[in-house]
RNA sequence: GGAGACUUCGCCUAGUCUGGUCUAUGGCGCCGCACUGCUAAUGCGGUUGGGGUCUUAAAGCCCCUCCCGGGUUCGAAUCCCGGAGUCUCCGCCA
């Protein structure tokens, strides 16, 4: 949710901003609108406001002159008003409901240096390593299957299309990825969470996933989740969603947490050739990490974040890129995001693995968390940061693919090898 | 799933039966000031959040906010209806 007073304040700034990503025509018409009814509602508050101050001293006139035993029987007009009041404050509930609307669709304003334009106007800023020499290629399908690491076809037995299932060593690695996130997170200050993975559309309104992707996720039907709940396709709903409508000490700033949990989302399964496996799907496996700042220390916190999330990637030994994302193709409710890629051999591209944001107080207005300013009493919204780290099922065919053998064997990234339990994925023997 | 009790401005709490001087009590915590070798103690004052209005700004003024949403009433923390949550007991269950 955008600042109403900056609308107010400074259109031009907001207009220009918000052409990054839409239409000059769609702004020009959601701003008008937002004018026109930001006008409507503070009339109508100031009507019903003087009304209700009038009732207010009438009541009250009424009640000194009962204790005084002069009242009338009949206190203050008894019919007429209040429908008058009643009528105000329908129009105000209208308006304020399309005011809430047209202002929740509009997406973040991008940040000064992000540009302009979809996927094709971002920008490779970063590049670690360089592609390993690999003689045949197999991709990791291939490599999992063989090495029975997934079982591609029970898990649309289970699941339906979209769906797999880590077997042997490859749950084995997959957890190990997991795990071995967990305690880097942990090391570096942040905090354990493990939410629940079905939320209520609030959190999803909040995160600003609602309403845009509502057909995205999937939903409780209306029997079981009467006040809707859904799935959540991130776990980043999940820990906005925690701090909801809370005023947050500004000592515990900058408030790091990260969870574990898989990730449930609608988009369609991809068949194309680069989106074979375990790179797209209905559920996979993520870590994220998130921070709460206050608006000074976003900058650092974002780069503080990235370079957390790429020590992971180099951990492991993987070749990857980052990019600095154009406004049309970041999430809508970030001011700037950057992708950390992991090159990919069997395509000959880069597959993002992480997505790191900075969502200045976009998220936190829509969900109310604030700080208070130290000295001032002033509340004001926190900024919000968020980032993968890592999505593991994007992470397992990069390695499948960058660490396989000549003889089709796959070597384990040496950070992993105490957990998955051997050095090198082999074919089983039965 | 059933029954009962409960939810008050950071925390605890008075007020709800019997509607109006509730413009919400007191304690703790926190902030400021005073006093004091320092600390502590003590005294005085302040301290929910949101919105509107005015203003360069601050202050002021007004409205809303006693879990949430409706209703009754001239008037609701208080009465009625619906919902959420917490606790206790019972049932069921990994």
């Amino acid at each position: 949710m955008l600042d109403m007073e900056l609308i107010r304040k400074d259109r031009d700034a907001v207009a220009s901003a918000l052409a990054k990503r839409l239409d000059p025509g769609e702004v020009t018409r959601a701003l008008d609108e937002i004018e026109e009814l930001d006008r409507q509602r503070r009339s109508l508050i100031g009507e019903i406001d003087a009304e209700r101050q009038r009732r207010k001293a009438e009541a009250r006139a009424y009640a000194a002159a009962k204790r005084a035993g002069t009242a009338p029987e009949q206190g203050p007009d008894p019919e007429a008003e209040r429908k008058q009041l009643a009528e105000l404050e329908g129009q105000l509930g209208e308006v304020q409901e399309r005011l809430r609307t047209v202002m929740s669709e509009l997406p973040n304003l991008p940040a000064d240096d992000v540009v302009p334009g979809g996927k094709e106007n971002n920008r490779v800023v970063k590049v670690f390593g360089e592609p390993p020499a690999i003689e045949r290629v197999r991709d990791h399908v291939e490599l999992a299957r063989s090495l029975r690491l997934v079982d591609f076809d029970r898990g649309v037995k289970l699941g339906g299309s979209g769906f797999w299932m880590y077997t042997g060593l490859g749950a084995r690695l997959e957890w190990a990825l997991v795990n071995w996130f967990v305690d880097q997170h942990v090391a570096a200050g942040y905090e354990f969470l493990l939410p629940p993975h079905l939320l209520l559309d609030s959190a999803g309104f909040a995160a600003g996933q609602f309403p845009k992707f509502y057909d995205d996720v999937y939903h409780l039907d209306r029997d079981s989740a009467p006040r809707g709940q859904f799935l959540l396709p991130t776990s980043e709903t999940a820990i906005l969603g925690a701090y909801q409508d809370e005023i947050l000490d500004t000592a515990t700033l900058p408030l790091r947490a990260f969870a574990y949990t898989p990730c449930y989302r609608r988009e369609s399964a991809g068949s194309h050739s680069d989106e074979r496996g375990t790179v797209r799907g209905h559920q996979f496996n993520k870590v994220e990490i998130f921070q709460f700042v206050l608006p000074e220390q976003a900058e650092a916190a974002l780069e503080d974040m990235l370079v957390h999330a790429e020590r992971l990637v180099e951990g492991l030994g993987l070749h990857y890129r980052r990019s600095l994302l154009a406004a049309g193709d970041a999430s809508a409710s970030m001011r700037k995001t950057l992708d950390i890629e992991v090159w990919m051999p069997s395509t000959g591209k880069y597959k993002e693995v992480s997505s790191v944001s900075w969502a200045g107080d976009y998220q936190a207005r829509r969900a109310s968390i604030r700080y208070r300013e130290p000295g001032g009493k002033q509340t004001r919204f926190v900024h919000t940061l968020n980032g993968s780290a890592l999505a593991t099922s994007r992470l397992f065919p990069a390695i499948l693919e960058q660490c396989q053998q000549p003889d089709g064997s796959v070597l384990v990234p040496e950070v992993l090898r105490d957990r998955v339990g051997t050095d090198r994925l082999v074919p089983p023997t039965r």
